[in-house]
RNA sequence: CGGGGAGUAGCGCAGUCCGGUAGCGCGCCUGCUUUGGGAGCAGGAUGUCGCAGGUUCGAAUCCUGUCUCCCCGACCA
């Protein structure tokens, strides 16, 4: 059909799953490490979550929240004292119980039992335990509150099934856990960071995602309330991107977070907690990457630009790469997103067209290539990640003058980004369904032969306990999860697709992550 | 954690049934030719055959155990 030659060997309509994973080894993003679930993240997938940390770090501090650290290890009675965060993760902890090797007598190294842990540690999955304790210790008074405390760190859940970025049992994250005087603070708290997740995600990522609240069933351990970022990616599941909660009083209660309120009585601090992962990063894969690989918003590309010398492993190299130089100093000097523009002048050996390649399955924004005949005509040629194929078939570029690089670079990044962003969202909108009025209408969308479905917006009447188990067991029959409740929905005004009751509001249904 | 599949060179794979000096393609290295689009030809390097035991004169191959990955399920902010 097509005479394009693409640089991966399986397309996303062909196996999305299959897909995914070639795109991370041929971006050089990540690799196996040989411990279940634990994988290493390649200078290129760490380049993409340190630009990830750059800018949500500057967004939390802006906020006041102030980043800090607390502890790996937790001792298991620090753990135990919330019963349903006890119960949420109890199944799923990396437990440390010794303190020393010794020597097995057949080469090896064993636990010493005589070094036994009187307590065991647990691995965080997550610090609300151990931060509801120091809070406990830094709160006396109205006065110390509102407490904002960030940590960007490490956490391990020992998961059943892991996937690269999306589900791995040791990840990256940042928690932000907070403590306030009031259920109203502590609530517009966790409004505030899902109102920073969303933008970061749509300004930065290029990641539409919709922002609202997870039903009863889908709740953090422990929470009063949970609430999330959706992303749809490009096989139509969904993707939960970042989540925020408010925890009410029962973890203050718990860690014994108490303050004397202004009328000199005692009060159970409200708090929140809230994060995202690397799993975001797996989310900017699967929105944005194509046949070709990775494509890197510009405002998270390590590299936006690269430039290429056309080496001929000659006398007139130096020459090109003298140009070169001087084009990317040029380049470095411009401005795109706020930042200073990112460009790597990629002097490797190596013919160009084939480090071109390497650049687009890694996915950075702009490649220039610059040969002999540029440099006599004073242009570059110039691909764009983001419109790689021209109609002929082959890699569309540009030769358009040095001069006009250097001026254009800034504005040509920022379209990209944007770009992304309008591709990810038309591509959203045209996979929702709204219109779906019965179970059996959904269940029927989900079960024709469509390739990629999407999502299904339903009203529905907000069933609790039993009754929410049993709609949720239907929908588990026909794989599928609710997402949430969007906070910029339509109000309801018709009946619940489940019971059949007046509805009260709308729901995303989809197959999900 | 249950069912299925798979681990052999950097990557993709053959060889395993039927035990007998470890192979192919791509990539990599060297040389020559080529030179504005993922080059051609010739030569070359690279393996504790996932790991540990066992059977055997001899194990990638047979047996046992174990680890890791993939798919499905269960589970899962």
């Amino acid at each position: 059909m097509s005479a394009i030659r693409h640089a991966l060997t399986i397309k996303r309509e062909d196996d999305f799953a299959q897909w995914y994973q070639e795109v991370i080894s041929a971006a050089d993003m990540a690799e196996e490490s040989g411990v279940r679930g634990c994988m290493v993240i390649k200078p290129w997938g760490y380049g993409i979550w340190e630009r990830m940390q750059r800018l949500l770090d500057d967004r939390i501090k802006a906020a006041g929240v102030q980043n800090a650290y607390f502890p790996l290890f937790i001792p298991l009675g620090n753990f135990v004292r919330e019963a349903a965060h006890v119960e949420g993760f109890a199944k799923e902890m990396a437990v440390v119980t010794h303190h020393r090797l010794i020597a097995d007598g057949k080469g090896g190294l064993i636990p010493d039992p005589e070094a036994k842990l009187e307590e065991p540690l647990v691995v965080r999955p997550t610090s609300e335990t151990i931060i509801g304790d120091a809070m406990s210790r830094w709160v006396q008074s109205w006065r110390d509150l509102p407490l904002l405390l960030n940590q960007w760190a490490n956490v391990v859940r020992w998961e059943m099934r892991t996937r690269m970025f999306l589900r791995t049992s040791e990840f990256l994250w940042q928690e932000g856990h907070t403590a306030h005087e009031s259920r109203e603070d502590a609530k517009r708290e966790t409004m505030r960071a899902l109102e920073m997740y969303r933008d970061f995600a749509e300004q930065q990522l290029a990641l539409p995602v919709i922002a609202g609240e997870k039903p009863e069933n889908e709740r953090f351990p422990g929470a009063v309330e949970t609430w999330s970022i959706e992303a749809m990616m490009q096989d139509g599941k969904a993707l939960q991107a970042g989540t925020s909660h408010y925890l009410g009083t029962s973890f203050a209660d718990a860690a014994n977070i108490r303050f004397q309120d202004r009328e000199g009585g005692q009060q159970l601090a409200h708090t929140t907690s809230w994060g995202v992962s690397t799993r975001m990063i797996g989310g900017v894969i699967m929105t944005h990457g194509d046949d070709d690989g990775l494509r890197v918003p510009p405002a998270i590309a390590p590299f936006q630009v690269v430039i290429l010398p056309m080496l001929r492993e000659n006398e007139g190299d130096q020459a090109l790469l003298d140009y070169c130089d001087a084009l990317r100093a040029s380049i470095a000097a411009q401005s795109a997103l706020d930042e200073k523009i990112r460009v790597l002048l990629d002097s490797r050996p190596g013919k160009a067209a084939a480090k071109r390649w390497d650049w687009v399955r890694k996915g950075a924004p702009v490649i220039i290539e610059v040969g002999p005949r540029d440099m006599d005509g004073e242009t570059v040629s110039l691909l764009r990640r983001d419109a790689l194929w021209g109609a002929d078939g082959k890699p569309a570029f540009q030769t358009p003058s040095r001069d006009a690089v250097g001026a254009a670079i800034g504005g040509l990044l920022e379209d990209i980004q944007q770009g992304l962003l309008t591709e990810a969202t038309d591509r959203r909108e045209a996979n929702i369904v709204r219109d779906v009025e019965s179970f059996e209408a959904l269940a029927a969308y989900f079960s024709e032969d469509r390739k990629f479905p999407g999502w299904v917006e339903v009203q529905w009447s907000r069933p609790t306990g039993e009754a929410l188990d049993k709609v949720v067991e239907r929908l588990k029959a026909l794989k599928l999860t609710f997402r949430n409740v969007p906070l910029d929905a339509a109000p309801a005004n018709g009946k619940c697709v489940f019971t059949g009751e007046s509805a009260v509001e709308r729901i995303y249904v989809a197959r999900s992550y």
